[in-house]
DNA sequence: AAATTGAACAGGAAAAACCCCTATTCTATA
DNA sequence: TATAGAATAGGGGTTTTTCCTGTTCAATTT
C-alpha cells in the first residue's frame, strides 16, 4: 500500500513529535520528517525532490518564517503539495489570511485523533478539508457578514505597535521622524477604521490581531 | 512489569490524545484516562480509587477549573499524586505559581519526547524534575535576585481590569461607585507600585499578568 | 489614650490626549 | 489633463490624564 506523506512544520516539538506519532499510526500515511519552522521546510524542499510531500501540516506562529510566509512560499514553488493548517490557538483573521495564502484547510486545536485522519484522508483523496467553524466564517465573510478585513499602511502599523509602549504621542512622532500633528492623523484614521474610542482601544486590538505581542 | 499511571488534563484534545499516544508508549507508563478540565479529574479522583493515577499531566490554562486550582485540590486531597505542570507557553509568574502551590515539576512546550520520558521516570522514581530554566528561575526566585510578587488590593484589581477597558477614569469611578478622585488615588499608586508611566502601561501588566485577558 | 496608618476624597494646575477642519505635495490613474 | 488618493502637517479647541498636596475619618498599634 502507497502511503500519503506528510510533513510537520511546529516549533513546539512535543506537539510536533506527538503528531508525528499520530500520523504514522494512521494506516494511509506517514510522515517524512517535522521542521521548527518554515525557514527549515524551505531549505529542505530545495535539497532534493525525496522530501517533497503530499501534505504539509503547518503551524501558524512560528519564529523566523511565519506559517503564512511559509505557506506562501509553498503555494508559488509547489503548487502540487497541500497545505493544512494546524494551529492551537488563533483568531478569525489568522485562519482567513491562512486560507486566502492558500491553505487547504485549517484544524482547530479542540479536534480528536479520528477528524485529524478524517480530514487528512479528504485532502489527501478530494484536495480539501475544512471544519464547520471554518466554512461559517468563509460563508460570512463572502456574504459580507463579516467585516471586510483591515488594510494597514505600513506607517500606520509602525505607529500602532509604538501606541502599545509607554510612549507619549510627542515621543511616538520623534521615533518616527513625522510631526505630532501627523501622529494625530494615523491616530484619529485608526480610531475611525478599528471604531475604539481611545489609546486602550488601540492596544487592545493591536494586541488581539496580533500586531503587538506583550 | 508494573507501569505507573498517568492521568492527562488539557482541554486541547489533539495535544492531550498525541500526549497519551507518547506516554503510552513508554516501557514504564501507561495513561489511565484524559480529561478536558480540573472540574472533570475531581469527579473522577471522587468516583473511585482506581482512577487515582501516579502522576498527573497537567494544563494550566483550562476552562472551568484550571491547572492551578486543580493542582491545590489535589495537593490537599491526594497528597501521594505528583502532579507535572505541562504547558504550551506561560510566562515565569504562572509556572512559580504551580509550584507554589505544589506541582513537582514544569514542562515547557519546546520539550522533546526523550525529555518526557525523563521527566516522568524521574519524577516516578526520585519524586521531583524541573527543566534547567525553572531551575534558574526558582534561584532567582529564593535570591531576591526576581523582584517580590505584588500583592493587589481587592479594589485596585478591580480598577487595574476596569483600565483594561475604553472607559474614562470618570466613567469606571461611576462603575465603581467611587469619587474620580479615588480613582485618581488607585491610579497614581499602581503607577508606582507596578514601576509604570501611564495607562498604556497599566494595560500591559495586566495583561502580561494574566489579571485581564484580551 | 495617643500616635500611626491607610483608605477615601478633593483642589489645582500642567501635560497629554482627543477632535475637527483645512492645506500642501506627490503620485497614480481615468 | 483633470482628478483622486495617500502622506504629511498646521490651527485651535475641549476633555482627560497625570501629578502634587492636603483633609477627614476610622481602624490598628503602642
Amino acid at each position: 500500500m502507497i502511503k500519503y506523506t506528510v510533513v510537520i512544520v511546529d516549533d513546539h516539538t512535543l506537539l510536533s513529535q506527538a503528531i508525528e506519532g499520530m500520523v504514522n499510526s494512521f494506516a494511509k500515511f506517514k510522515v517524512l520528517y517535522t521542521c521548527k519552522n518554515g525557514k527549515e521546510l524551505t531549505e529542505k524542499f530545495s535539497e532534493s525532490a525525496k522530501f517533497i510531500p503530499d501534505i504539509v501540516l503547518m503551524d501558524i506562529n512560528m519564529p523566523i518564517m511565519n506559517g503564512i510566509e511559509t505557506t506562501e512560499w509553498i503555494v508559488a514553488n509547489y503548487p502540487s503539495v497541500d497545505v493544512m493548517a494546524l494551529s492551537v490557538e488563533d483568531d478569525d483573521n489568522t485562519i482567513l489570511k491562512m486560507l486566502k495564502v492558500g491553505a487547504i484547510g485549517y484544524l482547530l486545536k479542540d479536534t480528536e485523533k479520528t477528524v485529524l485522519e478524517k480530514a487528512l484522508t479528504e485532502i489527501a483523496e478530494n484536495g480539501f478539508y475544512h471544519t464547520k467553524n471554518i466554512t461559517n466564517l468563509l460563508i460570512e465573510s463572502f456574504t459580507g457578514k463579516r467585516k471586510a478585513e483591515i488594510a494597514f499602511k505600513e506607517r500606520e502599523l509602525t505607529f500602532l505597535k509604538l501606541a502599545c509602549s509607554e510612549l507619549t504621542y510627542k515621543e511616538i512622532a520623534d521615533q518616527m521622524c513625522l510631526s505630532p500633528k501627523t501622529i494625530d492623523g494615523y491616530r484619529d484614521t485608526l480610531f475611525t477604521k478599528l471604531n475604539v474610542k481611545n489609546r486602550v482601544g488601540l492596544v487592545m486590538y493591536a494586541i488581539k490581531n496580533k500586531i503587538y505581542t506583550p
